[in-house]
DNA sequence: GATTCAATTGAAATCGATTACATCACGGCT
DNA sequence: AGCCGTGATGTAATCGATTTCAATTGAATC
């Protein structure tokens, strides 16, 4: 088969120890280790990851749980996090989970058998209730998505307050009927539903948030029942980058102008929501930092596991376009 | 540490042995059989899989070598990889290569070191050139891009026949100095070139394809300078889903309507593409099946390694959108 | 010159599983 | 009754590295 570690070190004239110790940075003669280095260019050795980690002990390699790679918003995450771990000599092994509560199960024991250090988890909402940290012998960081209650470190953005700064903008720009769309399966949805409401309150207007899930087709399809019923919003709210693509194509196919019939805001500063129409209103995540963040809070721990559980809360931004730029005049 | 299979042994009464059947599904009689599922159960057993590996010789894993996740074409065939592999009980490992040889070779040599059974590999051209399958001991399955010829199975997109299909359609609806932009990174350009040169010369036609990098910063500077020369072309054909993207920037910034005063037509039918403007006319690629195809063919080589090597080529299909309904009349 | 100490080196144990081989019991056959 | 084949089980070797521990060397100290 390939050639171990045993060839190089018949071929070097040396022990296995020693060539270990030269591959691993350990005390070697400058002879030997010149010795060694030859043999190993020459036979193209290449040491096997499993009896490394087998004997080792610790397996470099950290598991990251998502919904689906194709969102956006994970894709950019995913990519922080792999350019963070192999910064630090490790791997990532990618998990989709299609919201699938099943499948998280699946995985995180996948991740056991992996012996994997540390895992970067966005829990459904279902699993995040009912599930125990304690369960597992990896540290975990979630991100974007809560866990349950302070069991374990987290990156999230400030849902409620973006949902705030994205309703009184709408206020602002004079939008009175605000309609939200909100995912069914994650704490975000609640979350941002949450500042929805409070915003709302405070200005003694009714709120209306509604739960689909969290893909375009069920939030065009819920906008489109939305612009039958007798009075519906004069603005829209969409909770993620799906949503909001969905609630577009809703608006386009009843023929409904956007700004001057129907606001329209969302999350995740998508590319191509700056480039329909005059652009979307919509908050922006710190996507890459997201990432990054979650693997060097991850990293921290496996250094010192006595660490205090963090929750690391960032900040979207708003970014205003032509979506919001308020109902024409002559609606009234 | 965490529970080992001498663990289940003791617990259960019987021999290692005896509990490595019943997880590998050998014969062991239905008593035992009982007792082991028991003790795994109760003691939360999971099997190291380095160790699994490492004995087993096979790490029922494959590589998965890219330039940039970000980037959606990968992004879904990344997806479908992924579907197809842990359909048939293996697992992926995503590297981003970013279209940097060295991070090539690195990710390569990573790949063997962690003894895949075989990777998915879509190369820069400068690695495509001077490699050699035969120097890694897994076999290869290339996607997008072609490797050196003939050496590795591989799936690809009718490139030529792209490109001619897109420059056709732009003579059809009146354009007449069609400009493009490939990537200058992969052999993917060149071919897409190569269709596109064909196709106006058969018309009597100057051709003029410029090669930059792939991204759509590049893209945008090299269509805002394009537009600055004495006679710029009335339409452009971008090679990717960012070229694209970069095209379209820079002809709204310089004020350019589309189509009236330049056709805009590219590769990969990316969600945005359908909804800016009137819609931009592109290829779509079978992304999914490209990722579906080429494990299955992975899986198939695996099985048996003196498989004639195969190439699968996939049109690809036209979506004609407002991008390039013509030229305006006025413009004579 | 004897003793101590640090730095190299190698032999062998070890990580946690799979698997080749030996053993055993049992039933069917001549 | 004796023989043989079959199927279940256990013992021990093995995968390819790291790591412990002991041995060796040579320099430094008294």
């Amino acid at each position: 088969m390939s050639v171990k570690i045993k060839d190089v070190a018949s071929a070097a004239g040396v022990s296995v120890a020693t060539v270990s110790r030269v591959l691993g940075n350990g005390p070697v003669s400058a002879e030997l280790r010149a010795r060694v280095e030859r043999a190993v260019l020459d036979l193209g050795y290449r040491p096997n990851l499993s009896a490394r980690r087998l004997r080792s002990q610790h397996s470099q390699t950290v598991g990251l749980v998502v919904s689906d790679i194709r969102n956006p918003f994970f894709t950019g995450v995913s990519r922080a996090v792999e350019d963070a771990a192999y910064q630090a000599g490790m791997r990532v092994i990618l998990c989709n989970t299609d919201e699938n509560p099943e499948k998280e199960a699946m995985y995180l024991r996948l991740m056991q058998e992996e012996r994997v250090s540390g895992v970067i988890f966005s829990p459904t909402r279902e699993t995040s209730q009912h599930f125990n940290v304690a369960g597992f012998d990896f540290p975990m960081v979630m991100i974007d998505r809560t866990g349950p209650a302070g069991q374990a470190d987290a990156v999230l953005l400030d849902n409620r307050l973006a949902s705030i700064q994205l309703v009184e903008h709408l206020l602002d720009r004079g939008y009175s009927r605000i309609g939200a769309l909100f995912g069914n399966t994650s704490t975000t949805g609640s979350e941002r539903n949450g500042g929805y409401e409070e915003a709302l309150k405070l200005r003694g207007l009714p709120s209306g948030g509604r739960f689909v899930a969290p893909t375009a087709e069920a939030a065009e399809l819920a906008v489109a029942q939305w612009l039958k019923e007798a009075t519906p919003p004069d603005a829209l709210l969409a909770s993620n980058g799906l949503m909001l693509l969905g609630a577009l194509r809703a608006l386009r196919a009843a023929g409904v102008s956007i700004p001057a019939r129907m606001g329209l805001a969302g999350f995740d500063n998508e590319i191509w929501t700056g480039l329909v129409g005059e652009g979307l209103t919509v908050i922006e995540q710190p996507v890459y930092q997201i990432g990054q963040i979650a693997m060097e809070m991850l990293l921290a721990r496996l250094e010192d596991a006595s660490l205090p559980i963090r929750r690391v809360v960032l900040n979207g931004r708003l970014i205003e376009r032509g979506s919001t730029r308020g109902p024409s005049r002559s609606e009234h």
